[in-house]
RNA sequence: GGGCGGCUAGCUCAGUUGGUUAGAGCGUCACAUUGACAUUGUGAAGGUCAGAGGUUCGACUCCUCUGCCGCCCACCA
C-alpha cells in the first residue's frame, strides 16, 4: 500500500457515515443473521430516549457505554441484542408542545384544538423528534438493532399495557378511588409522588383561632385551606386540650360556617406548634388520613384551577389562594384572632415537568395497590415485597452496590401509586363505562365510553424489557432474550423507571427484568454544574463529533467514568482523545505502508484473534508478546466486571506507552536485520490487529477504517460486493496470546532502563555521559545487552557504547566516552539520589528488623522487600563509586 | 428530620479483599525532533491521601468523631 492513500491525520468525518451504513447494510446489528453458531444471548434494551426533542451528552455516554457492552459480547460469540427505542413521556412532551404553541400565539392550545387536533400536533412534534434521536444515535455508531425498534405508544405497546392493566385489575391490584393527590394546576392533571420535586423556601406560619369563642390556637402556613377545617386534632396525652376533646363548635371563620370537632389522635405532634392540628381533609393527604380514622367530612374549597370554590364563602370564593390568603389573614388580624405569625423554612412541593406549585386535591384516580397481599406460587407476598426480594435475592444486581441501599429505603416508604393522568397524550386507560357498568380491557361494543384520562408514562415504560421482546405473546425473542442482561441507565431515574420495571416484569412474567442494572452518573460540565441551556454550557455530542469524531466523543465519556459518579465533561478531553485516535491510526500507517509490500505474507501468517504460536527471535519479541497477552486477558477481565474505565486506560497505555513508543522503535531496527525481518512484520500485524479488535467496543469506526484498509481487498464499504463477514464488528474478541516460558522477555525491561537511563542523562547535561549506570542485571541480561548494542545505541542515540560489569556490584553498565558538562551539577543530582535511597534503605531495613512484621506479613511482601532492599543497597554502592570519582 | 456519596498533584480523577518509595490524563516548565504521528518524543517540578483519635507489625484503604461540599428521600401541620 502506498503513503499516499493514507492520509497524514485521521480524519473521521470522512469515514464514520460509509462506515455505519456498511454496519447496517450486514444485517450484523440483528442477532439473528450474525454468523457462526452463536448460542448465548446477551441482550440490552435502549432506555427509550423521551421524544422531547434531541440528544443530550447523558444520552451520549448511555450510549457509549451500552455499544461497548454490545459489541464486547457480539465479538465474544454470544447472540447480541441491543433494542432501540423512544418514549412517548407522556406528560412531558405534551407540556412541551403546549409550550410551543402557546409561544406561537395560542392561547389554549387544548381548548382551542380540541382532543384530536391537538394529539395531532403532539404526534407531529414527536415524530420529528425520534427522527432527530435515531439519526443522532446512528452518529454515535450504536449498533442497535433498528429493526426491532419500538415506541412506548404504538401498537404492540399499547396490547402490552391494555394487557398489564386488565391483569392487575382482575387481580384487585389496580384500583379506582378517591384520593387526596398531587395536583399540577398548569398541567391539569394529577401526578404520581415521585414526580413531585421540592423547593426548599420560606413562608409565613400563622398561629391563630378560628373564632373568638374557640378554645384552642392552630398554626399553619396555608390559612386560606382552612375554611375546609373539619376538625382539630390534640394528641390523646395532651393534658391541656383534653377536656375540648369530643366536642364540636360550630363558627363561622373568615366567611366560611365551619363545624369543627376536636378529635384527639396519635398522628399528632404535642410538640409542634400549639399541638393543635387544624384537620383540612380535602387539601393535605395527612388530614385525609385523620379524618378518615374519625369519621369526619371532606369538603373540597380549592378548585383545579387554583382558585377558591363557592363553597369557601363570599370572601375568599373566585380568588386564587394566594389572594385567599391575603384575605384570610387579613380577617384574622382585624378581629384580634392572630396571635403569632413568624417565618420558617418550608418545602414547598413542585411538579417536576411544570414547575408549578402543587395543590393536594382530592380526586377519583386510579392506582396500583403495592401493598395488597397477592399469592405467588406457595407463598403470600406484595407487589412492594416483589420488588424488595428481586434485588436482596440477588437475582438483580445493582452496580454500584450502595444504590441498593437507596432502592430499598424508596420502596418501605412506597404508598400506592397513583396512574391516571388527565392529559390527553398517552396509553388511555383501558376502562369503559356505561351507565353504572364498568369493564375492563378491549371496547366491550355499542354504547360504551372510554375512561378519558390516560395513564401515567412510567406505566408503560415499566413493561419495557418485555413488551420489547413481544409480550403479551409467548415470542421466541421472550424467550431468548429475556431477562435480559443488563440495564444502563442513569442513577436518577432508579424509583422512576428502574424500580417499576422490577415491578411489573416480577408481577406479569414472574421473571426479573435485567440480570444486572448498571448506573452511570450525569455528565457535567468542566466546574461540575448541571448543563442547561440557561447556563449556556451545554455541549452537544453532534458538535463534538462533527469536531473531533465519535469515536473521541464516546472515549472521552467512558474513559474517566465510574458507576454511580458524575462526569466532567470538556472539549480539552475530547481533544485528548481525538489526539490518541490519531494515534492509532498512524501506527496502522507505519505498519501499513512500510510492511505492505510484503503485506500478502504478513497477513496471512497472522489472524485476527485466537493468535497463533509464534517463534519470537528477540527479546523485544517476546517482551511484546508476553506483555500483550497479558494486556488482553486483563482487558478482557476487566470488560467482564464492566470496569470500562480501567479497560480503557489500561489498553492506551499498553497502545501508546509500550507498543508505539517502545516495540514499534524498536521494530524499525529489527527489521533492517534479514533474519529478523519477517518475524517482526508479523507480530507488528498480529498485535495491530490485535489491538484494533480490542479497541473497537470503544472505538468502532476508527477501528472499523483501519481494519477495512488492512483488508482493502476485502474491505466492506470500499469495494463492491464483498462480503460483510470480514468486518473487525464480527470477528472473534482476542483471548490473548500464550507465550513461551515467560521471564526470558525480562531481558528486553533491563534494555528499557538501560535506555532510559542513557536518555534521562542526555537530557541532565545535554550530552552523552560517561557513567555507570546502574541497573540491575542478571547474567542473562548483561549478555541480552551485549545482542542488542545495535538496538541500544539507536533508541538511545548513544555511541558508541561499551558494557561492563561492574566489579564491585556485578550490576551495571557502562556508556563511553566520559565527559560531563557539569559537574556540580552532576554532584547535586547523585548526592540528592543517594540521600533518597538511604532513607528508603534505612525505612526498610526497620521494617525488616521487626520481628512481628517478618512473622505476619506475607512471605511474598517480605522477600519483594529483601530483593528490593538489596538492589537499593547496591545502587547505593554504585553510586557513591561515582560521586568519590567525581571528585 | 432520615439516608447516601465526595474530600488523593494546579485541574479532572484511579487506587480491586490493609502490604515495597501513592498513580494516570490534562496543565506547567526544560530539552529534543528532516520519514508513522507537532494531534509528536524525552524528562522535571508538584501530594504530611480534609482533620483528630482508634485497631494493626503495617492504614489512602477498616472503626469512631469532627469539618466542609454535593445528592437523594421525607404527609411536622
Amino acid at each position: 500500500m502506498s503513503e499516499r492513500e493514507l492520509p497524514k491525520a485521521y480524519e473521521p468525518a470522512a469515514h464514520e457515515d460509509a462506515v455505519y451504513a456498511a454496519w447496517e447494510k450486514s444485517g450484523f446489528f440483528n442477532p439473528d443473521k450474525l454468523p457462526g453458531d452463536r448460542k448465548e444471548p446477551f441482550c440490552i434494551v435502549l432506555p427509550p430516549p423521551n421524544v422531547t426533542g434531541t440528544l443530550h451528552m447523558g444520552h451520549a455516554a448511555m450510549l457509549a457505554i451500552q455499544d461497548l457492552m454490545i459489541r464486547f459480547e457480539r465479538m465474544r460469540g454470544k447472540k447480541a441484542l441491543w433494542v432501540p427505542g423512544t418514549d412517548h413521556a407522556a406528560i412531558a412532551t405534551q407540556s412541551k408542545v403546549e409550550k410551543l404553541l402557546m409561544e406561537q400565539g395560542m392561547k389554549d392550545p387544548r381548548r382551542v384544538l380540541g382532543r384530536e387536533k391537538f394529539l395531532d400536533e403532539v404526534k407531529k412534534f414527536a415524530q420529528e423528534s425520534h427522527d432527530t434521536i435515531v439519526g443522532q444515535c446512528r452518529k454515535m455508531g450504536s449498533s442497535l438493532d433498528w429493526s426491532r425498534e419500538a415506541y412506548t405508544l404504538d401498537e404492540a405497546r399499547n396490547r402490552a399495557v391494555n394487557r398489564a392493566f386488565t391483569r392487575m385489575y382482575d387481580d384487585g391490584l389496580i384500583y379506582r378511588g378517591w384520593r387526596v393527590v398531587n395536583w399540577d394546576p398548569v398541567g391539569r392533571t394529577t401526578i404520581s409522588d415521585d414526580e413531585v420535586e421540592h423547593k426548599e423556601g420560606k413562608a409565613a406560619f400563622y398561629t391563630f383561632t378560628y373564632a373568638p369563642e374557640f378554645p384552642i390556637a392552630i398554626s399553619t402556613t396555608r390559612p386560606e385551606t382552612k375554611v375546609g377545617d373539619a376538625a382539630v386534632a390534640v394528641h390523646p396525652s395532651d393534658a391541656r386540650y383534653r377536656k375540648y376533646v369530643g366536642k364540636t363548635y360550630e363558627l363561622n371563620f373568615a366567611g366560611a360556617k365551619l363545624k369543627i370537632q376536636v378529635v384527639s389522635d396519635d398522628s399528632v405532634d404535642p410538640g409542634f406548634g400549639t399541638g393543635a392540628l387544624g384537620v383540612t381533609p380535602a387539601h393535605s393527604a395527612v388530614d385525609a388520613d385523620i379524618a378518615k380514622r374519625h369519621g369526619l367530612p371532606t369538603m373540597q374549597v380549592i378548585g383545579e384551577d387554583g382558585r377558591m370554590l363557592p363553597v369557601a364563602g363570599e370572601l375568599v370564593a373566585g380568588r386564587t389562594t394566594l389572594e385567599a390568603r391575603a384575605i384570610v389573614v387579613a380577617w384574622l388580624r382585624d378581629r384580634g384572632l392572630l396571635q403569632k405569625e413568624e417565618e420558617v423554612a418550608q418545602n414547598v412541593s413542585i411538579a417536576q415537568r411544570t414547575g408549578a406549585v402543587i395543590e393536594p386535591l382530592p380526586k377519583l384516580q386510579w392506582f396500583v395497590d403495592v401493598n395488597k397481599p397477592l399469592r405467588r406460587g406457595w407463598k403470600k407476598t406484595t407487589l412492594k415485597k416483589l420488588m424488595q426480594d428481586a434485588v436482596k435475592s440477588g437475582a438483580v444486581k445493582i452496580m454500584p452496590e450502595r444504590f441498593a441501599k437507596t432502592y430499598f429505603h424508596w420502596i418501605d416508604n412506597l404508598r400506592d401509586w397513583n396512574i391516571s393522568r388527565q392529559i390527553w397524550f398517552g396509553h388511555r386507560v383501558p376502562v369503559w363505562y356505561k351507565g353504572d357498568q364498568l369493564s375492563v380491557g378491549e371496547s366491550p361494543g355499542e354504547g360504551w365510553t372510554q375512561d378519558e384520562d390516560t395513564l401515567d408514562t412510567w406505566f408503560s415504560s415499566g413493561l419495557w424489557t418485555f413488551s420489547t421482546l413481544g409480550w403479551p405473546d409467548d415470542t421466541a425473542d421472550l424467550r431468548t432474550y429475556h431477562p435480559t442482561s443488563v440495564l444502563e441507565t442513569g442513577y436518577d431515574i432508579l424509583f422512576f423507571w428502574v424500580a417499576r420495571m422490577v415491578l411489573m416484569s416480577t408481577y406479569l412474567v414472574n421473571e426479573v427484568p435485567f440480570k444486572e442494572v448498571y448506573l452511570h452518573g450525569l455528565v457535567r460540565d468542566e466546574q461540575g454544574r448541571k448543563m442547561s441551556k440557561s447556563l449556556g454550557n451545554v455541549i452537544n455530542p453532534l458538535d463534538m463529533i462533527a469536531k473531533y469524531g465519535a469515536d473521541a466523543t464516546r472515549l472521552s465519556l467512558v474513559i474517566g467514568a465510574t458507576p454511580g459518579n458524575d462526569l466532567k465533561m470538556s472539549e480539552e478531553k475530547i481533544a485528548g482523545f481525538r489526539n490518541f485516535a490519531n494515534k492509532l491510526w498512524n501506527i496502522s500507517r507505519f505498519v501499513l505502508t512500510t510492511i505492505g509490500d510484503r503485506g500478502p505474507q504478513a497477513t496471512e501468517a497472522s489472524r485476527p484473534a485466537g493468535l497463533r504460536a509464534y517463534e519470537p527471535q528477540t527479546l523485544a519479541d517476546r517482551w511484546i508478546l508476553s506483555r500483550y497477552g497479558e494486556v488482553s486477558r486483563e482487558v478482557t477481565r476487566l470488560l467482564d466486571q464492566r470496569g470500562f474505565s480501567a479497560a480503557g486506560e489500561l489498553l492506551r497505555d499498553f497502545t501508546w506507552n509500550e507498543f508505539a513508543d517502545w516495540y514499534v522503535e524498536a521494530a524499525k531496527i529489527q527489521r533492517a536485520e534479514p533474519g529478523h525481518a519477517h518475524t517482526t512484520d508479523a507480530i507488528l500485524m498480529e498485535i495491530l490487529r490485535g489491538l484494533l479488535a480490542l479497541w473497537h467496543p470503544f472505538m468502532p469506526f476508527v477501528t472499523e477504517t483501519i481494519w477495512g484498509m488492512m483488508n482493502a481487498d476485502s474491505s466492506p464499504y470500499q469495494g463492491e460486493g464483498k462480503e460483510g463477514s470480514a468486518m473487525l464488528m464480527v470477528q472473534p474478541w482476542p483471548e490473548g496470546l500464550r507465550v513461551h516460558d515467560g521471564g526470558s522477555e525480562k531481558g528486553f525491561v533491563a534494555i528499557q532502563g538501560v535506555i532510559e537511563s542513557i536518555r534521562k542523562t542526555r537530557s541532565d547535561f545535554g550530552v552523552p555521559a560517561g557513567q555507570m549506570i546502574p541497573v540491575r542485571l542478571t547474567a542473562s541480561d548483561v549478555s541480552a545487552l551485549e545482542d542488542h548494542k545495535e538496538l541500544i545505541k539507536r533508541l538511545a542515540k548513544a555511541d558508541p557504547i561499551e558494557i561492563q560489569v561492574s566489579s564491585e556490584t556485578g550490576y551495571g553498565v557502562h556508556i563511553t566516552p566520559a565527559s560531563f558538562v557539569d559537574k556540580e551539577k552532576e554532584r547535586a543530582r547523585l548526592t540528592k539520589e543517594i540521600e533518597q535511597l538511604k532513607g528508603y534503605a534505612a525505612s526498610t531495613e526497620g521494617k525488616l528488623g521487626n520481628d512481628e512484621f517478618v512473622r505476619k506479613a506475607p512471605e511474598k511482601v517480605v522477600a519483594e522487600m529483601r530483593a528490593k532492599l538489596d538492589e537499593a543497597k547496591a545502587k547505593l554502592v554504585a553510586l557513591e563509586g561515582q560521586l568519590t570519582s567525581l571528585n
